[in-house]
DNA sequence: TTTGTAAATAAGAATTGTTCTCATTTAGGA
DNA sequence: TCCTAAATGAGAACAATTCTTATTTACAAA
C-alpha cells in the first residue's frame, strides 16, 4: 500500500497537510510548514506533488491571491471568503451555489459547464475590527 | 479636462479599450493590440495604468487564467465562464449572484463582505464540439 | 519666451512564483 | 548483487509583474 512505503513518505506528508488545515496554503506555506519536520524537502518536491494531487483530483486550487496560487484539499465545492487585508482564504461552510444558477449558465455557455467557483472578498473580522479602532483613533 | 490632453493619450487609449472589448484580456494582450496603433506604447505603461484603474475602480480583474491576469472594464458585478482549453474568458449575461447568498456570506465571514465572484469553468461551444469530434474520429 | 515642476512614460533591470532539468537516491523485483 | 522505474534535491530557467531611472510632456509662473 502506497502509504506505507517510505518511497511516498514525502508526498503522503504534503497531502496529509494539505487535508489537516483549512487556511488554503500557498506552496511557499506548505513548504516552511514541513520542512520543520522534514529538513530535507524541496520546493520542487511541493510543487510537483501539488500539481499531481491537481491532476488525480486530489486537491484544488481555490483562487490566486495577489499573484500567489492557494491550495486545498477538501475538494468538495464550497464558498471561499478572501480578506484583501491580510490574505486569509476562508471556507464559508453550508453555503452552495444553487442548482438553477449552474443549469442557467450552461444554457448560457453552451458548452459543458465542470466546475464552478463562488468567492466573496471583503475584509475578515479581525482586519475590519483593526481598521474600524484605526478610523475612530 | 482629462480626456482632451495630449498627456493622457495613452491612458485613455487604454481605458478605452478595455472598455471596447469583452474578451477580458491579459496585459500583454491590452500591449499587443494597442501597440499597432501606438508603436511608442511599452509594457510598463499598460502595467502601471491597469493598476491604477484597478485602484481607481474603473477596472477589475476577474480571473488569473494559468498564471495570467485578466482584466475587465466592465465593474458591474457578473459572472464568467472560462474555458480550460482556449483559456477564454466569457461573460455570462443575465446571471447574478442572489443577495440571500450575499447576506449569508456576511454572516459567516463576520467581517465585511465588499464584493464577490461568481465563476464557471468548463469547456466553450467550439472547444467542446472539437473535443467530441476528436474522440469520434 | 524661458524656467520650474509634477505627472507620464520608455526601456530595461530586478523580482518573484512556478516549472524544468538532471544527477542522485530509493524501493523493490529479477 | 544488479537492474529499472519512480521520487527527489538542487539549482537553473522561465514568465508575469513590478521597480528604477532618465527622459518627455503639459502647463503654470516669471
Amino acid at each position: 500500500m502506497e502509504v506505507a512505503t517510505k518511497q511516498f513518505r514525502k508526498r503522503n506528508a504534503i497531502l496529509t497537510y494539505l487535508r489537516s488545515v483549512t487556511n488554503h496554503p500557498s506552496a511557499e506555506t506548505v513548504f516552511t510548514e514541513l520542512k520543520q519536520e522534514i529538513p530535507d524537502l524541496s520546493m520542487g518536491t511541493v510543487y510537483r506533488n501539488l500539481n499531481l494531487f491537481k491532476q488525480q483530483g486530489l486537491a484544488v486550487i481555490v483562487a490566486t491571491v495577489k499573484g500567489v496560487e492557494r491550495f486545498d484539499g477538501n475538494t468538495d465545492p464550497h464558498v471561499h471568503f478572501i480578506c484583501t487585508e491580510c490574505d486569509a482564504v476562508i471556507d464559508l461552510m453550508d453555503m452552495e451555489v444553487p442548482e438553477s444558477l449552474k443549469k442557467i449558465a450552461q444554457n448560457c455557455c453552451g458548452g459543458n459547464v465542470t466546475d464552478c467557483q463562488l468567492t466573496f472578498t471583503g475584509q475578515c473580522k479581525t482586519c475590519n475590527e483593526k481598521l474600524i479602532k484605526g478610523e475612530s483613533a
